[in-house]
DNA sequence: AATTATACTTAACAAATGATAAAAAATAAA
DNA sequence: TTTATTTTTTATCATTTGTTAAGTATAATT
């Protein structure tokens, strides 16, 4: 049950038992069908969740369109940061790709931890830290790189992903069109 | 001297005095002339800073041409962070476009407080959280906007960087080429 | 001041991506 | 299965951005 979410924890720091223990209690299951929504516009974001199974999708509605900023990979943390912090309306929705089975730990569970033990505050910042990271990546590929080399990219370090996410949100993830995309597997597709 | 650095962090976590006791020993002052490095390539970071003065700008060396990533603006943490984190040699270099003056926390130092303050660790956790939703924005700007939106919102934002910082590194960091903002600041000059 | 180096601009053409519209394929619903 | 809906692909043309090359302006150095 939380297998994955320890091992993905401990990685990042060793929690003793007692520190566990304290946290179990507070974790709750949640199952989402394809489509159901984790966080829709105008939520207060109450809860962060671990993905055990599945996939979500981070979009935005902008000018009528979805807008896919992030998809989650496995065994990940995912809100929607900027409601979850602050307790305002999010404009960022959460909506389930796939089937999903999440562990999802309620904000104000997630405070008494991290003001009662330093070692949950300080899984909370590497959290943070690695994500940062990541994104900083993802602007650096933005910069530097063409949709080609995104897509050859994400290809490689997500193959999971492309079997069950619609193309739409890949190209919308990537930064382009979803004919853009097609387009571009298809060149991909005669190359060699 | 520690005015603006106070401000910027009791507003994300209060602090008492004596965690502000606590740190003060470790905080060092830098000054920067424009042209220095705060972290050159393959370096392993072992400071964070905070800008009281000046700008200093993150690149990384790609095929031989600079791609800056990053623009401080004043009164932020700049580190190289995967560097920093892991104590690796960094891929990121960290140049003071103008001369600067820093405050700079040695890592050692950093983990000493946080390991001591539970709200040190906290102050830690809230910057990477405030970090991650900025470049959470400037992702979903580069999903949504043309260069063109991209310059002008950045002139809103930071019209202070465009009296300091040299046009091409404000290119790269919006992701295009300096001719291609030249092209684009002389469309808009003819636009009203 | 003259010289050199650096930063910025301009132009012409090429390449990448967007917009629009429609067809084809895949999936869901009846 | 048949029908309806959604997703993906194709195609054409427009726009944005990159590339190359040159010129101009600005700043740094001698």
């Amino acid at each position: 049950m939380y297998t994955d979410l320890v091992n993905f924890v401990e990685q990042l720091v060793p929690l003793n038992s007692g520190e566990w223990e304290a946290a179990y209690p507070f974790i709750e299951s949640l199952e989402l069908k394809r489509n159901d929504f984790f966080v829709e516009e105008g939520d207060i974001a109450q809860y962060i969740a671990f993905t055990r199974k599945g996939y979500l999708r981070v979009f935005y509605n902008h000018d009528g369109e979805e807008i896919t900023r992030d998809i989650s990979p496995l065994n990940t943390f995912v809100t929607a940061l900027p409601s979850f912090i602050s307790q305002t309306p999010s404009f960022e929705i959460i909506q389930a790709v796939t089937d999903c089975d999440l562990l999802i730990i309620h904000r104000d569970n997630l405070e008494l931890l991290y003001n009662e033990y330093i070692n949950w505050q300080k899984v909370g910042r590497r959290v943070m830290e690695e994500m940062f990271v990541d994104t900083q990546y993802r602007i650096y590929a933005f910069i530097t790189q063409t949709a080609e080399t995104r897509y050859k990219e994400m290809m490689k370090r997500y193959p999971d992903i492309f079997l069950h996410v619609p193309l739409q949100y890949i190209a919308s993830f990537l930064g382009i069109t979803s004919q853009s995309l097609s387009r571009l597997r298809k060149s991909i597709r005669f190359e060699e």
